[in-house]
DNA sequence: TTGAAAGCGCTAACAC
DNA sequence: GTGTTAGCGCTTTCAA
């Protein structure tokens, strides 16, 4: 690999003469820029970023680490910060976290330690990521928040997205509301129970916790939950998903359970899926300003990373909206049970619910 | 920002000293590197990888570059490849070049100037890449093969899979078969289309150049050539759809003309869903071992990286399985023309074919 | 307009 | 065991 020195040699000139053509310093004689391009060429060579970094402590690149690369719902959002990413001159490096604590700190201190500019992060734990705590450089949290960190911050407003979900469901005149949620330790998961736990107080109905089952937000975690409710003695006739894979899951395991949606399930979903209109039935649920979760993101980064005074850390919280389709209907007494799958071919686990 | 000298000044040792304790040196005394330890808590100090890599030439970073983010099948090989590294000690950066070589060969340059270990790649295109050609860190392509480059590649049997697909149509009894292909400049494009002309030629069937549209590998190709094909005077009695997010374009296509399948028109495509059996219905098609793809060129780079004596660059061609399902049916004589969608409502764009 | 030289933060001989 | 020191490849004063 050729250095500037090997260059300069070649050339005929000072490492500093080709470091100036390098960075488009126009006082260069154009002979002497030849001369240097040429010797370029030939050498093949391609400036070290690492030893000018060493130099010049500022690179064009940001990170982004997400918690589930084969989400759709992440890789929109990557799309966005992308594209802002690219208008403003950067270059955007991506980790997936896995939704695993360790695998985020790798990520992150990686990240750290190439410098980049700055880092947005979809943190796989909103509680005690001490290591997110000593971060040197600017850091913005998106889709879930990170307890006690005064951060850049945008989020939904999970509490009203669980809460439309679960109230649609009730006016339809659903009693028994199955949710399928997530673990508390990541501000979604806390929020979207929060905003189902609302809408039953709401209509006067007591929590029962045999209806609530804490997935993964994977698939694996939605067919799971939802094969445990089937099980019940007295089984929810509807279904609430805390997001989109697990929706999925859910919707296998009915399938599989051959319980006909919505006929005898009511299922609402959270995030939309853009090829849901295949599915048969097309799918309720709270869609979420995807790509605009990313954007603004990527622009509170972007801003702190202008030179200048460093503005105050925003939170923005942007709003669901919940899009009524076939997958819910209304309630309607019982028909005959469908056929219950064999309990002893079910991957019964602890139920994660305290 | 501290450095590894504060630390030093601190903790009152030399910076060969904090050297040791970072790099778990085991020669030091447990008193000096208690106070090392402590001083770097208490300064924040996190190590400059950058001047790191500057004296020790490797790192334990790969890097990913692949052409869609969003397309499914690109993030199950994310998933695969990842897991390799982590398996090997490696950490993934992972770059999106969105099906645009000015974007692949800005990543490239960030990558390769980070001196990442080695890189991964999925060519936006696979002839005329010259900036791929002096690449200092050991390069394999994944999925799409680099016209002319003596490197690591792994690739679908795509000749075949395509084959599979056209052949299993004509079975069926299809004379007009409709291919919704993708850019010869891609291997993946050229090859599919190749297969697709075998099984017609090898049927006695012409070339029918009107019934061939190329796509983008996105949704909206999939979409847009669809809509051209069903404006056809003598409109395809069956679609093969060279990649997975075309397929759904071009079931959207199809269901928003309200063309019945598989009762007007059968439809296989190329890489499966995993959701792909919620969908109503379910779809034939052909089926990648992707996880494996990934593996396999993670495993190829992981070779390659151990020292010793470099080895042969490797050629694996892996092959594809066709998945029958419900989405094809026999030819039958044409049932009452299904709705056209009115002309003016059509985006209609030139058509790729020379 | 160009060159010489200092130094970014770290590691690895080498010396003690 | 520990410290001293010479760079890694670049940018950037400062002089010329």
């Amino acid at each position: 690999v050729a250095t500037i020195k090997q260059v300069a040699q070649s050339a005929n000139v000072s490492t500093a003469t080709v470091s100036r053509v390098l960075n488009k310093n126009p006082r260069v004689k154009s002979e002497l820029r030849k001369r240097v391009e040429r010797a370029i060429v030939e050498l093949d060579y391609s400036p070290s970023r690492v030893a000018r970094m060493m130099r010049v402590h500022k690179s064009q690149v940001i990170g982004l680490i997400i918690s589930d690369i084969v989400n759709p719902f992440f890789t929109a959002l990557v799309r966005a910060v992308e594209d802002v990413a690219h208008e403003n001159g950067f270059t955007l490096l991506l980790g997936n976290s896995d939704e695993n604590s360790a695998k985020e700190q790798m990520y992150f201190e990686v990240l750290a330690e190439e410098r980049v500019a700055g880092i947005i992060i979809v943190p796989s734990c909103s509680d005690d990521c001490s290591y997110l705590r000593h971060c040197h450089v600017p850091l913005v949290a998106v889709d879930r928040k990170i307890e006690g960190m005064d951060i850049d911050t945008v989020v939904l407003d999970n509490v009203l997205g669980a809460y439309l979900a679960t109230n649609h469901l009730l006016e339809l005149g659903h009693r028994r509301i199955g949710l399928i949620g997530a673990p508390a330790y990541v501000s979604v998961g806390l929020e979207r129970r929060q905003g189902y736990e609302k809408a039953l107080l709401k209509h006067g109905l007591a929590i029962d916790e045999s209806l609530i089952r804490l997935g993964d937000f994977k698939e694996r975690g939605g067919y799971q939950a939802t094969r445990e409710l089937l099980l019940l003695d007295q089984r929810p006739t509807a279904l609430f998903a805390a997001n989109n894979l697990m929706t999925l899951g859910a919707l296998r395991a009915l399938q599989e359970a051959h319980v006909a949606v919505p006929q005898d399930m009511s299922v609402v979903g959270f995030d939309d899926f853009h090829w849901g209109s295949l599915m048969q039935p097309s799918l309720t649920s709270v869609r979420q300003p995807t790509y605009q979760i990313g954007q603004v993101a990527a622009q509170l980064l972007m801003r702190r990373l202008q030179d200048g005074p460093a503005p105050a850390p925003e939170l923005v919280v942007l709003s669901p909206e919940l899009m009524i389709r076939n997958s819910s209907a209304p309630f309607r007494v019982h028909s005959p049970r469908a056929i219950v799958p064999d309990r002893s071919s079910l991957f019964l686990h602890e139920s994660h619910v305290g």
